[in-house]
DNA sequence: TAAAAATATGCAAGCGCTTACATTGCGCAT
DNA sequence: ATGCGCAATGTAAGCGCTTGCATATTTTTA
């Protein structure tokens, strides 16, 4: 994309009558630079309109000020407002973000994380850690620092910023039990490649086996995360005899559709039937009722994640080293009014 | 960002024992290069796992294979789904998305279009047309090819895709006028910086007229997008004598704010007071009553206008030129049930 | 006041790639 | 055999910037 007259570093040096170098000084380490060139230097800056060419920069800096992102999607909310957090935390570095999605699938994501890197981000932000080794061994070589956000493990060698999905799907699977359901059901996300998904199942599981739940009672269905999907798994689920009191669904989108069925079907949420949620994206506190869920710091998520990765940015441009680190973020379930207690037999 | 051992195309040029320009066209151009010859490169492409640098690309090539945007905002659903059909379309044309938002705010949205031009954006989507005439200078000057979204006018100075804000809210208010409703109210968005806002606005008065309606029937609040703020306007219309029948929000954001409030006042919709909605975002179809809305397209607006961009940056790369193309696109209304007539009196 | 130290600026060598142009090698008509 | 045209490849000149090192200038110190 040539740009004719585009004024370059040497045209702005000529005008203040300075060599190149001065001028990128004036730029990127002002302190540098004796007040009366700088003065005259931004002075040429302004007046030719110049802003420098980024691909020249990239190249000799060896640096883009680009940090990458690949979500599974931006469709829902899930994702929007940790990455927001995550953008406006970048920008406010002097960094651009770039972003891609993998719709859910490995290996769209694994394409995407070489197309952001061969683009030169800087860094990377990663939901999850489901992903293939060699992808790490790729991220590794090239020294390319990244996060794994949505999800926290005591694991040295990444960064990771996140909560434990599985103590917190824990968490509400007990407050469930404590109200005294028994007939328990989940509709969970897609397990496949979702470490998230997976571990929220996982903790639903350990609170049925500590309260002695007898696992036939514990119905599992998978569904993708939109809501007529999640209709059709309630409607599955409510089929089953004896039918379960409470629904937990693997995140808020789950929740709300089988929400919207229960209502088709007669079913008043909560006294004949309890749905729970995982997220606290904005849709779940308009339903009616409000869907119980677990709060998920989507913005402090976002904002530690860009924190993390320019610090390790920076580091490896001082010392070419960086070093994993990891953040793990609280969780609190958001009583609203989906939940309640089983109905009297 | 130094790489002390990533392979460059030299050092593929010397294990496939040819020039750096043949690798070049290997991977550029590849019906230019006999296959012995390009069978024995990739190989060693392979082999040394090579990636191009982008820098250098980018700077010997003049183009970024990027595509801007600059969105108002990621936090809620209004651009997401619009923006990932977008990102889809530039993905499988082997562009990458560079996102930036704005916060509604005007100067913000300058900063970010600048700095998405300096990292070298080939295009730019923007939304809505409400922008100071010296960022259309700027994008001019520089030939950056750029493609107005959410807002469709009759202007072949700039690209546009997507439809009439102000037609459709007047289609909106029509029904609402030809149900019965006299005395209306509006939640709009905030105006000010903000055309769909306005337009919005603007075409519910023009039925408003068409329809002989008392001005000062016609209430109009503005509000930013979120539901607390939508549900105190709601409020404060309320409390207008003689109370509004039908209240018509800018988006479905502030009707589900307005809805919210109407419930906690007590009021049934739309038996007592009717409210609308527009955007058609996904969480307009879970409430109770789900939202009468104007249904936009928003995934097709995505893509037209990734479309659109990537055949003005072709073109620009062929013959340093392109020329505006834009696309109108349909809105329906889609009605749910938040509609009905006024009550008897 | 001269020398040393600190500061400001210039010089020029890349960074890794693309591409116009030059060169080579081949098949074919003569 | 000879020469021509064309396809395949090589040569090398940038693209616009950063930065290590050299040089010039100013400030500090003795």
């Amino acid at each position: 994309m040539p740009n004719q007259n585009v004024p370059t570093l040497e045209d702005v040096a000529r005008a203040a009558n300075v060599s190149t170098a001065t001028v990128s000084r004036c730029l990127n380490t002002p302190e540098r630079v004796v007040e009366k060139t700088r003065k005259r230097v931004l002075a040429a800056v302004e007046a030719l309109g110049y802003s420098p060419n980024f691909g020249a920069q990239a190249l000799a800096a060896r640096r883009t000020n680009t940090i990458g992102a690949v979500i599974p999607t931006m469709e829902n909310a899930i994702f929007a407002r940790g990455l927001q957090a995550f953008q406006e935390t970048i920008a406010r570095n002097k960094s651009t973000l770039l972003v891609a999605s993998s719709s859910y699938r490995q290996d769209i994501e694994e394409e995407q994380v070489r197309a952001l890197v061969a683009r030169g981000a800087d860094a990377l932000l990663l939901i999850g850690d489901a992903r293939k080794s060699e992808i790490y061994d790729f991220l590794r070589i090239r020294k390319i620092p990244y996060v794994l956000a949505w999800i926290f493990k005591d694991d040295a060698r990444h960064s990771f910023v996140g909560f434990d999905n599985r103590a917190a799907a824990r968490a509400m699977a007990e407050k469930v039990l404590a109200l005294g359901h028994r007939r328990i059901a989940m509709i969970a996300g897609v397990t496949l490649h979702n470490d998230r998904a997976r571990d929220r199942v996982l903790g639903v599981r350990d609170a049925a086996v500590a309260h002695g739940v007898n696992m036939s009672d514990l119905d599992v269905v998978e569904a993708p995360y939109n809501f007529d999907d999640a209709a059709d798994a309630f409607s599955l689920i409510m089929q089953r005899e004896p039918r379960p009191t409470a629904v937990i669904c693997g995140n808020d989108i789950l929740a709300i559709g089988a929400l919207k069925r229960a209502k088709a079907m007669g079913l008043r949420v909560p006294e004949d039937v309890s749905i729970t949620g995982f997220d606290d994206i904005e849709i779940a506190e308009v339903t009616e009722p409000a869907i119980t869920t677990v709060h998920v710091p989507h913005r402090q998520m976002g904002q530690v994640a860009a924190e993390i990765l320019i610090r390790q940015v920076q580091s490896k441009a001082a010392s070419r080293e960086f070093a994993p680190e990891s953040r793990e973020l609280e969780t609190y379930i958001v009583d609203r009014g989906s939940l309640g207690p089983p109905p009297a037999v």
